[in-house]
DNA sequence: TTGAAAGCGCTAACAT
DNA sequence: ATGTTAGCGCTTTCAA
């Protein structure tokens, strides 16, 4: 019969037992310490193998500090670019034997530093992504969650790497293909208010509008997903732009899918583009012209980040590293039509 | 200046110092333990916020033998489906108090055991999404990783709850549809050959080939993502068939891509047919005919199974669900046309 | 090379 | 009501 300890479950007391040797040869040889005689090392084995016993995680945590786990704080598991960051995150992890523990804050920014702290407990390190807090909330938790990496967003707290992606630049991109076109009227259908990616966009957007005073470009309130690029439907055609910039590819997927329902035609009566050039855009009907983003690989770079101030606390921090999007030109832009008038709403 | 125990963070000790209490007391306080003197309480208090001091979570679950967390894993963590069980597991979770540690097992049937087994004693509990191992060894490994809730899956072994989508019967629905339409000559473009729904969709058709003998159902070689129902075009054509199920969406979207390439016309041409009803579905152009299933509510489901099990090991064990994907016919399928003769491959 | 013992940070039974 | 003490399961000095 199988001893058990008190718990239930087989410790490393019962193989020490089985073996008829200490704890403490167990646990070497269970991490390979060579210091044990072979053929002691081998009957522990055997007894490990007989008794199916696993080491207990949580007590080898404790007792060395750390528990091979980093958590990441998303504020929307359902947007895909934070699932493909996840992704990406995960998988470089597990080559490195870490484990990754997730934490949804629902866009419920006064909830992400209490999550985020309590992640980080459980963790070796922690990844934020896209937090919505304020900048100064953010600077005082910094701190207090290190080893930590920032993906789309930055901190004056020191030794907190940020990964983030040029989202001003890639917007410019996109209004400038616009332009070639020959659209002179652009809307910008804007993301969540409290987006740090959605306020990049604005200032690359105001950047563009210096640089060309003749382009009219209205901005409109929007959203992250579907739904809001469906419900733009009105107020884009209210805008009379033949140009329009989505926050990303749902918001354009959505407002494309509005468009064809109102039977207007993309990108004959109107050219729409997108962001992030998620898997389905190229699968779109028009493929959907966007900026596509390493996004997979941004997860893996936060990895790399993190284990480097995981590894070693002191020295060199890694730096900051900025993405450049790159123009994806599809089928659903193509040349201006003549001015359209203004719809009524 | 803050004092600090040996280990750089701040403990319970440091607490206790400050409010000139054991660390029991402290213990009590910070668990809501009532038999503490209020004054004192407030004291303890006051120290801990003071040191700014949060409870080490590996230490109380090393002491309770519970970690508040549980693990999932799943085969391919960019599988919308997958995604979408995770949120719904995640958040549901989450407001029980309960994190969730993922794995992915990235398809390799074999990592998944391990993977299954070094996940569950991190966590509570474990929720085995869609696994690829064989029947006998998920029976071998499902004691040892209890509490334990299956998803499209399920196993003799008890005390092992599974949350099954009745893919067979949607698959007769879809199929019973497109007959309604007149289609004679079916396609079903299979799933990845390990995978348990992709069987049960295949056994739906056996019966639905029973019951409508005059009916002829190609079966094609697939997999899960875009890119196979896109590869698939080609044999898709020299099948001959007028109606095609995919085993999924993503592989519904991508033979759509396919066939517009080559002028083709959904349904006009050829109605195609999904399945999962994945957010997207509705969005494509024409928009998908699917069978919608209830996803994320399934992750939902698993945790209060999962919760069940959790909570009182001995008592009732939850009883396994079946749940069954409705129809949702949309614009990818409508009326055959009159037969087509074959296409050279 | 091996065992005894201390300690990781916490909770809880026991004693006062 | 509070402190003392013994674990939880493991790793790692320190002695032998």
């Amino acid at each position: 019969m199988v001893r058990k300890s008190a718990s239930g479950r087989i410790g490393i007391a019962d193989v020490a037992v089985k073996a008829g040797v200490s704890h403490a040869t167990v646990s070497r040889v269970m991490n390979g310490n060579f210091t044990v005689d072979p053929d002691i090392a081998a009957r522990v084995r055997a007894a490990a193998a007989e008794l199916k016993y696993q080491p207990n995680p949580v007590g080898r945590s404790l007792a060395l500090g750390k528990t091979d786990t980093i958590g990441i704080v998303v504020p929307d598991l359902a947007n895909p670019t934070f699932q493909a960051i996840l992704r990406g995150l995960s998988r470089a992890a597990a080559q490195d034997g870490y484990r990754v523990l997730i934490a949804d804050s629902f866009e419920v920014s006064s909830e992400e530093s209490i999550l985020a702290g309590e992640a980080r407990r459980r963790c070796d390190g922690l990844v934020l992504c896209a937090p919505r807090m304020s900048d100064a909330e953010l600077e005082e938790i910094a701190p207090s969650l290190r080893p930590l990496v920032l993906i789309n967003r930055t901190t004056a707290a020191a030794e907190v790497p940020s990964l983030v992606v040029d989202y001003g630049q890639g917007v410019q991109d996109i209004a400038e293909h616009l332009v070639e076109l020959g659209h002179t009227r652009l809307a910008f259908l804007a993301g969540p208010p409290r987006s740090a990616s959605n306020g990049m966009r604005l200032q690359g957007l105001e950047t563009f509008k210096a640089a060309h005073p003749q382009v009219e470009v209205t901005m409109l309130e929007g959203g992250s997903d579907f739904d809001t690029g469906h419900e733009a439907v009105d107020a884009v055609l209210e805008s009379g732009a033949t140009g329009i910039l989505a926050f990303n590819d749902l918001v354009a997927m959505g407002l494309m899918s509005g468009l064809h329902e109102r039977g207007l035609d993309v990108p004959g009566d109107i050219s729409v583009t997108g962001f992030d050039d998620i898997p389905f855009a190229k699968y779109t009907t028009p493929a959907l012209t966007t900026a596509a983003v390493p996004i997979t690989e941004l997860g893996e770079q936060a990895w790399h980040q993190l284990r480097a101030l995981i590894r070693n606390e002191e020295s060199a921090a890694p730096g900051s590293s900025r993405y450049q999007p790159r123009l994806e030109v599809r089928a659903s832009t193509g040349p201006a039509k003549a001015p359209r008038s203004k719809v009524h709403g």
